[in-house]
RNA sequence: GCCGGAGUGGCGGAAUCGGUAGACGCGGGGGACUUAAAAUCCCCGGCCCGAUGGGCGUCCGGGUUCGAGUCCCGGCUCCGGCACCA
C-alpha cells in the first residue's frame, strides 16, 4: 500500500474490480425461489427511490443512495442475498421542456442525462445491481405500463370522464390533486385553474378503505407518513339523508357526519355546480340571480374560493326542502363553500353546531337552533358568538333527547333506515387519480376512439403503442401527439373502421407505481414480470426515499400493488415492508432541486477529497431522518479521519495478520491493550446496532472515529507498539475499524483490508463482537448527594450495595457535602451510582 | 384552525430503559515539529464566581421523583402536513 492516501487512485482501482464483479448479488436474478432454502440465505430487497434524470444528482440523492448502499452492504455481509437495483424515472416534463427550448428530442436529452447520472453514481462507488437497470421511457418498459393500464381499463378502474380538473396554464396540462400545493402547481408554481374537461382517471377511491386497513401490514413505516396518508384519504363516518323538495319533484341526498343534529337543520345548501340547481330554479323569479351566482363561482380563482376565512356568500333559490325527521320545510340556498366533489354536493346546514353554517346563518339572518347541550357551562354557552361543535347531549330533538352524540347518531340512522330516508355512510376526501396529461414525453394511453364502437382498448398483441416522433413539442392545450396525424389515424381494432388514437399521455407517477416489480425481470418481453420471481423478491424489505412522496408515489404504488394482487398477478398486497424517509437537504432556505437552482452536486467533493469522504460526510452531517441546511464546512473532518486510518493501518500492517481469535481478557496484562480491545469490540456492537436498528449512521461513524482515535493515540505513545499484546490490540483494532467502515467508505476499506492480508471485503461476514470484551470488570460509580454529582470512584463490577455506599461516604468531597446533615436515605444503583439523601 | 415533529455550547449534533449533560465533528485558542507554511501530533474549550473549590445550566413556568435533557400539566417559538371535506 502507498504511504499516502490518494483517494482517486484507490477508488479507480476498486471501481474497476467491482465492475468486473458485475452485480453484487452472488447469483443472477432468477425464479429459483428454492435457492434461499438451498443456501439458507434470506432474501433482502433494498431499494432507493429511483432518480428522475433531469440533469445531475445532487447531495440529496447522494445521501439517499449512500444510506441504501450502507444497508445493502450490511445485509449482504450479514449473510442475506441482497437485491439492490437502480433505474431511471425517465418520462416527464423537464426533458420535454428542454426539448422545447433546444429542439433536441426528449429521448436524447434523457439518454444523455441518464448516462451522466450513471457515471456519477458509479463514481460514488455504489454497489447497485446494474444488470437489472431500467428506464421507464424504454418501450420495453412502457409496453407493460400500458398493459397494466388495460387490465385496469377492463375492470373499470381506468375510466374517461368529464370532471372539474386542475389546469396548469404554464405547463399546459392537467394535474392530479396530489400535485397541487396551496393552489399552485407543484412543478411550475403556476396558479392552478379549474376546468371542466374529459380526462382519464384511475379509481384509487375504490381502494380507500384497503389503503387504510392495510397499513397494519406495514412493518416499519414512519408514523408521520402514515398520518399524512390517513389524513389524505380522510375517512369520515356518518350518514346520507334524503331531503325531498316541497313540491315533491326532487329527492336530494346529503352526506353528514352529524346526523344527530338533524333536528337543528334550519336551511339547506347546494354547491353551485350541483346538477339540480338549474331545474330547481327554472321559471322562478330567483333564476337570474342564481344563474349569475353560479357563473361567478365557476370562474372564481379556486384558492380564493376555498379560503376558509372568506366571508360566506350564497343566493336563495326560493325553494324549500322537507327535513325528513320533523317534516319542517327549510329554505334552499346555493353557496360556494359547498363542494361538488365531496359528499353529494348538497349539505344540510346546522348553524348551531357547525361553524361554517353558523357564519352563513349570520350573514343571511337565518335561525340558529340548539340541539346539543354541552356538558359544562362553557360548552353550553349561548350560540351568540359561535357554533357549539363539541360533545354533549341531544335536546330539542324529539326521540333523540337525552342521548349522547354517539348514541344519537346510531338512533337517528336506525330511524331513517327503517323509513328509507337515509342510511349509514362513509365518505373519503381522497379523489380519483387523474392520470392524463396533454404533453408529449410520457407513456401513450393505449386506447382508440372509434366513431361506432366508442373507446376501444388496443389489443395486447399490438402493444406497445409507441410514442410517435413529432416536430413540435410545444403544448397547445392538447397533447403534441395530436399533430402526428399518421399516428393518430388508425383502424378501429374492433370494427376496422376509421378511428383515432387517444393523444394524452400518462402521468409519470403511473410509470413509477410498479417499477420495483419490473426490476425482477427487466428484459422480459412476454410479460411485465413473472409471478414466482416477483413473489420471491417482493415486498421490498427496505425502501428509502424522500418524505415529499408521502401522498404521491407512496400512495400510488400501494394502490397499484393492491390492484395487481386483486388481478391475481402478485401474491402480496403491500409493496414496501419497511420505509425510511430521509430528511431533505436545504440550501438557501429551500429544498435542493434543479428547478430551484440551488443544487450542489457531489462531483467537486468527490474530485478533491474522494467518494469515500463524500459518502461519510453526507451521513455524518446529522440524523438521517432530519432536514439539514447544506454546508461543506465539516468535510475535512471525514477526510482527516480516513487519512488517520490509512496511517494506522500502514503502521500496524507490519505487525502481522490478526487471526481474529482474541485471548481471554483476563490474560491481557497490558491495560492499554485491554482498553483498546474493549473499545474495538464495543464498536462492533455499536456500529451493528446503529445500522441495524436505529438508522443512526452519524453515530456509527462517530464510534468509528473514537476507535481510530484511541488506536492512533496508543500508537503515538509508542507504548502499545512495544508489547506483544499492544501490537496485537493495534492490529485487531485496525482490522475491526476497516471492516466496520466498509459499508460507508467501501473503497478505502477494501484497499486497507487487502493491506491487512484480506480479500473481497464486500463478501466478508459482518463481524460479531467478542462478548467477553463487552463485560467490564471495573465500573465507574457516580456519587450524588441529594441528586447532585459530588464525586466518582472506580469499583469492581458487581460490588455489594453496602460496600459502594460505604466507599461513597468515605470520599472527602462527599463527606464534606453531608457533614452536619442527617442521612435519610441511600439509593444504590448497582454498578452505576450512589445517591445519598441528606437533610 | 386541525394533525404531526422539534427546541441542548459559536455551529452540526450525542446522551438508545428516569441515573456522569455536551460523545463525535466543524470553527476557535494555546503548544510541539518546521528556516517558514501546509500536513501531523498534543493540550484547552457551557456560563458565572473570591478557583485543587463552589454556584448556575438542555426554550419558559409549574409538577412527579432520591434523581428529569428524558415523564406529566400549562405556555412560547420554529418546522412539516392538511385546511370551508359538511
Amino acid at each position: 500500500m502507498a504511504d499516502r492516501y490518494v483517494p482517486a487512485e484507490v477508488e479507480r482501482k476498486w471501481q474497476a474490480i467491482w465492475s468486473e464483479v458485475g452485480a453484487f448479488r452472488a447469483e443472477p436474478i432468477s425464479r429459483d425461489s428454492e435457492k434461499a432454502a438451498r443456501t439458507g440465505r434470506p432474501k433482502v430487497y433494498v431499494l432507493e427511490m429511483l432518480p428522475y434524470p433531469s440533469g445531475e444528482i445532487h447531495m440529496g440523492h447522494t445521501k439517499n443512495y449512500t444510506m441504501g448502499d450502507v444497508i445493502a452492504h450490511f445485509r449482504r455481509r450479514q449473510g442475506a442475498e441482497v437485491f439492490h437495483p437502480m433505474g431511471f424515472d425517465a418520462f416527464g416534463l423537464p426533458a420535454e421542456n428542454a426539448a422545447i427550448k433546444t429542439g433536441e428530442p426528449p429521448a436524447e436529452v434523457t439518454r444523455r442525462n441518464i448516462a451522466r447520472i450513471k457515471e456519477q453514481l458509479q463514481r460514488l462507488g455504489y454497489a447497485h445491481d446494474w444488470d437489472t437497470e431500467l428506464a421507464t421511457c424504454d418501450p420495453g418498459y412502457y409496453h407493460w405500463t400500458q398493459w397494466i393500464f388495460l387490465r385496469m381499463f377492463e375492470r373499470g378502474l381506468a375510466e374517461r370522464r368529464e370532471a372539474p380538473v386542475n389546469w396548469d396554464p404554464v405547463d399546459q396540462t392537467v394535474l392530479a390533486n396530489e400535485q397541487v400545493i396551496d393552489g399552485r402547481s407543484e412543478r411550475s408554481g403556476a396558479l392552478v385553474e379549474r376546468r371542466e374537461l374529459t380526462q382519464w382517471f384511475l379509481r384509487i377511491t375504490d381502494y380507500a378503505q384497503d389503503l387504510l386497513d392495510d397499513m397494519e401490514l406495514l412493518d416499519d413505516w414512519p408514523e408521520r407518513v402514515l398520518v399524512m396518508q390517513r389524513n389524505w384519504i380522510g375517512r369520515s363516518e356518518g350518514a346520507t339523508v334524503t331531503f325531498r323538495t316541497e313540491d315533491g319533484a326532487h329527492d336530494i341526498p346529503v352526506f353528514t357526519t352529524r346526523p344527530d343534529t338533524l333536528f337543528g337543520a334550519t336551511f339547506f345548501l347546494l354547491a353551485p355546480e350541483h346538477p339540480l340547481v338549474p331545474d330547481l330554479v327554472a321559471g322562478r323569479p330567483e333564476a337570474a340571480a342564481v344563474d349569475e351566482y353560479v357563473r361567478a363561482a365557476g370562474v372564481m380563482d379556486q384558492t380564493e374560493r376555498g379560503a376558509a376565512d372568506r366571508t360566506k356568500t350564497g343566493v336563495s333559490t326560493g325553494v324549500s326542502v322537507i327535513n325528513p325527521v320533523n317534516g319542517e320545510p327549510i329554505p334552499v340556498y346555493v353557496a360556494d363553500y359547498v363542494l361538488m366533489d365531496y359528499g353529494t354536493g348538497a349539505v344540510m346546514a346546522v348553524p348551531g353546531h357547525d361553524q361554517r353554517d353558523f357564519e352563513f346563518a349570520r350573514a343571511f339572518g337565518l335561525p340558529v337552533r340548539r340541539v346539543i347541550a354541552g356538558p359544562d357551562e362553557q360548552a353550553s354557552a349561548s350560540l351568540e358568538e359561535e357554533a357549539m361543535t363539541g360533545d354533549g347531549v341531544a335536546v330539542n330533538s324529539s326521540f333523540l333527547d337525552g342521548l349522547g352524540v354517539a348514541d344519537a347518531k346510531r338512533a337517528v340512522i336506525e330511524w331513517l333506515a327503517e323509513r328509507g330516508l337515509g342510511e349509514h355512510a362513509v365518505d373519503y376526501r381522497l379523489r380519483d387519480w387523474l392520470i392524463s396529461r396533454q404533453r408529449y414525453w410520457g407513456c401513450p394511453i393505449p386506447i382508440v376512439h372509434c366513431e361506432s364502437c366508442g373507446m376501444v382498448a388496443v389489443p395486447d398483441e399490438d402493444l406497445p403503442v409507441l410514442l410517435p416522433e413529432v416536430e413540435d413539442y410545444q403544448p397547445r392545450g392538447q397533447s403534441p401527439l395530436a399533430a402526428a396525424e399518421d399516428w393518430v389515424s388508425v383502424d378501429c381494432p374492433r370494427c376496422g373502421g376509421g378511428a383515432r388514437r387517444e393523444t394524452d399521455t400518462m402521468d409519470t407517477f403511473v410509470d413509477s407505481s410498479w417499477y420495483f416489480l419490473r426490476y425482477t425481470a427487466p428484459q422480459l418481453s412476454s410479460a411485465a414480470f413473472e409471478r414466482d420471481v416477483v413473489d420471491y423478491w417482493m415486498p421490498v424489505d427496505q425502501y428509502i426515499g424522500g418524505v415529499e412522496h408521502a401522498v404521491l408515489h407512496l400512495l400510488y404504488a400501494r394502490f397499484f400493488t393492491k390492484v395487481l394482487a386483486d388481478l391475481g398477478l402478485v401474491g402480496f398486497r403491500e409493496p414496501f415492508r419497511r420505509l425510511f424517509t430521509q430528511g431533505m437537504i436545504h440550501r438557501h432556505g429551500a429544498k435542493m432541486s434543479k428547478s430551484k437552482g440551488n443544487v450542489v452536486t457531489p462531483d467537486e467533493m468527490v474530485e478533491t477529497l474522494g467518494a469515500d469522504t463524500a459518502r461519510l460526510y453526507v451521513l455524518f452531517m446529522g440524523p438521517a431522518a432530519d432536514d439539514i441546511e447544506w454546508s461543506d464546512d465539516g468535510v475535512r473532518g471525514q477526510s482527516k479521519f480516513l487519512d488517520r486510518l490509512w496511517r494506522l493501518v500502514g503502521d500496524t500492517a507490519a505487525f502481522g495478520e490478526d487471526d481474529g481469535l482474541l485471548p481471554d481478557p483476563a490474560e491481557v496484562e497490558d491495560s492499554a491493550a485491554l482498553g483498546l480491545l474493549r473499545t474495538a469490540e464495543a464498536t462492533v456492537a455499536k456500529v451493528t446496532e446503529d445500522i441495524d436498528e436505529r438508522f443512526s449512521f452519524h453515530t456509527a461513524i462517530a464510534a468509528l472515529h473514537e476507535l481510530v482515535n484511541q488506536a492512533t493515540r496508543g500508537r503515538a505513545d509508542g507504548a502499545l507498539a512495544e508489547t506483544a499484546y499492544g501490537r496485537r490490540a493495534l492490529a485487531h483494532a485496525a482490522r475491526r475499524a476497516v471492516s466496520l467502515l466498509m459499508p460507508f467508505a467501501p473503497h478505502i476499506s477494501c484497499e486497507l483490508w487487502e493491506a491487512l492480508g484480506g480479500e473481497r471485503l464486500w463478501v466478508e461476514p459482518w463481524p460479531t463482537p467478542d462478548e467477553r470484551y463487552l463485560v467490564a470488570t471495573e465500573v465507574t460509580i457516580v456519587v450524588q448527594v441529594n441528586g447532585k454529582l459530588r464525586d466518582r470512584f472506580a469499583a469492581p463490577v458487581g460490588s455489594a450495595d453496602a460496600d459502594l455506599a460505604d466507599r461513597a461516604k468515605a470520599l472527602p468531597k462527599v463527606a464534606a457535602a453531608i457533614d452536619g446533615k442527617e442521612l435519610i436515605r441511600e439509593i444504590v444503583v448497582p454498578d452505576k451510582l450512589v445517591n445519598l439523601v441528606a437533610r
